[in-house]
DNA sequence: GTACAAATGATAAACACTTATCATTAAATT
DNA sequence: AATTTAATGATAAGTGTTTATCATTTGTAC
C-alpha cells in the first residue's frame, strides 16, 4: 500500500513552486519548510518514484548531478548560470536542429544548454 | 625535463587518427596499437597535461564521463549513438541559439547535443 | 486507540570515475 | 655505456553521487 506522507507532500510541493530543474541538495534544502527533517535519503527515494511514475523527468547537464524537473513541461531547454550553478526553463527550439547531423545519422532528439549569467549574479 | 614518450605519442595519434571526441577508456583502446603497454593512468596524466597545454579540450556530454578532443577543431557541436555510446563531431551552429535565453540572461556559452542512431548502428 | 507495515532518517556501502603512490622502466644527457 | 630522473603501470586511495540497511516513526485500516 502506498501513503502519502508529509515528506513526500513537501518534495512534490518544491517542485511546483520552485518553475527550474533541480538537484536532490537543492531539493532537501527547499522542502524543509514543509518537512522540517526531510532527509536526502527519502529525496532519492521519492524522486525516483516519482520519474517512474512519470511526474517529473530528468534533466542531465553536462558535468553536474542529475536534476529533475516537472514532466509536464513541454519541450524546452535549460540556461545554467555560472555563478549560483542554478538551472534555469529557456523556452523556444531552432526548427533546423536535428537536421545539422550528417547524412546517416539518425536523430531522435536533443539537448541545447546555454551558459552564462543569470539575473540575480549579474 | 619534459619527455617524449612512446606512449605519450601513441595518445596523441589516437586523437588525431580518430576525428571524434573519446571517453580515457576508448585512448587506452586506441593506443595499444601504438605502445602495447599503455595504462589508464598514463592516458589520464597526458590527456591532463595535454588539456592544460591546449592541444586538447574537453567534451562534457550529459551523463557521460568527460571525452576529449583536439583543441585545434573550430567551433562546433556533437551527436552522441545511444546504441554503441560513441560522439562524434556535428557542424553548422543555429545562429539565433544564444537569443533564446530570457532577458537578463547573459549568455557566454552554449552545447548541442543530438542523440540517436549512427550509421555504424542503423 | 491499536495493529500493521510502509516510509523515514542516519549512515554505511556501493559505484564509477579520477588521482596518488611507489617500485620499475626507459628517455635524455654526458 | 653509464647516469639521472621523468614517466610508466599496477593498484590503492580518494571523491562525489546514489543506493542499501535497519531501527524507529508514522500513515492507514479496523
Amino acid at each position: 500500500m502506498q501513503r502519502e506522507t508529509k515528506q513526500r507532500r513537501a518534495i512534490r510541493r518544491v517542485f511546483l513552486e520552485s518553475g527550474r530543474p533541480l538537484v536532490p541538495e537543492e531539493v532537501v534544502e527547499g522542502g524543509k519548510r514543509f518537512a522540517a527533517t526531510l532527509g536526502i535519503a527519502t529525496v532519492y527515494r521519492n524522486v525516483k518514484r516519482l520519474v517512474e511514475e512519470g511526474w517529473l523527468k530528468t534533466v542531465e547537464i553536462p558535468g553536474d548531478p542529475v536534476r529533475y524537473e516537472l514532466a509536464s513541461h513541454p519541450h524546452h531547454h535549460h540556461f545554467v548560470c555560472r555563478d549560483c550553478e542554478r538551472a534555469f526553463d529557456v523556452h523556444g527550439c531552432p526548427q533546423e536542429i536535428d537536421s545539422l547531423a550528417p547524412d546517416g545519422f539518425q536523430v531522435e532528439s536533443h539537448e541545447i544548454v546555454l551558459y552564462g549569467t543569470c539575473p540575480a549574479c549579474c
